[in-house]
DNA sequence: TCCGTAATTCTGGAATAGTAGAAACATGAA
DNA sequence: TTCATGTTTCTACTATTCCAGAATTACGGA
């Protein structure tokens, strides 16, 4: 990961909807779920969610796919993993050593792949 | 960490300045660097500075110490890891296990400690 | 005590982001 | 077709953040 892509993610996930957005996303693992019901937990407007999934979108740190008439939204993973990485690089390399990076894999996209 | 620290860490991350000096400041390690050398770094006016780190210092990301004219700044990994952890908290609870947190540990904290 | 350096606070104008109503678009069903 | 539902785009208003010059505080040395 580059700097504007660790940037377009920390300013994605630095609003409290979008963080609560992103959460419940990645709470409901590969499957996701439909912006309508994320839009009843969450509980705003429909147009303050689509501006806020918009920003998630650009930073890629969720994808939807349609389905019919809804829209399914998913965490991915493999930006979020990369995020964590960037963020601990070079831990400590002027100094002594410690411990790398992190991870969250789902195991399967059920259905998909 | 509950929203709120993750929300003031991760806004403090979302800027261009202070993700730099940041990271800069995880690849110091424990030992950090001064105000002015970060400064000279990064190139950007004091005053600028002060108002980044200050961002920093209120998100717990940075943590720093008089010492005589100068002030050292150092990352605070334990908040750093307690947002990783955030970030992946409940990761697929709606659907299978995945793994769990990261972390970044400095083995010792040279002279304090 | 006076000076120089390190860093901070104060300030206000410029730029950016958040909000949500209303209108529009997309899809499936009748 | 026409209709209902899900979601997005458009738009304008408001609030917040960014920036950096100037003034100020903190400290150590001569």
């Amino acid at each position: 990961m580059k700097m504007d892509g660790a940037l377009s993610a920390l300013n994605a996930l630095s609003h409290e909807t979008r963080l609560a957005a992103y959460r419940r996303l990645v709470k409901a693992g590969p499957d996701g779920m439909s912006v309508g019901e994320l839009r009843e937990e969450l509980d705003v407007p429909p147009a303050t969610l689509t501006a806020h999934l918009n920003v998630l979108r650009v930073a890629d740190l969720v994808q939807d796919q349609r389905e019919g008439r809804v829209i399914r939204v998913t965490a991915n993973f493999d930006q979020m993993n990369a995020l964590l990485a960037y963020l601990t690089e070079n831990c400590c390399a002027d100094a002594r050593q410690c411990e790398p990076a992190p991870v969250c894999v789902p195991h399967t996209r059920r259905g998909t792949r």
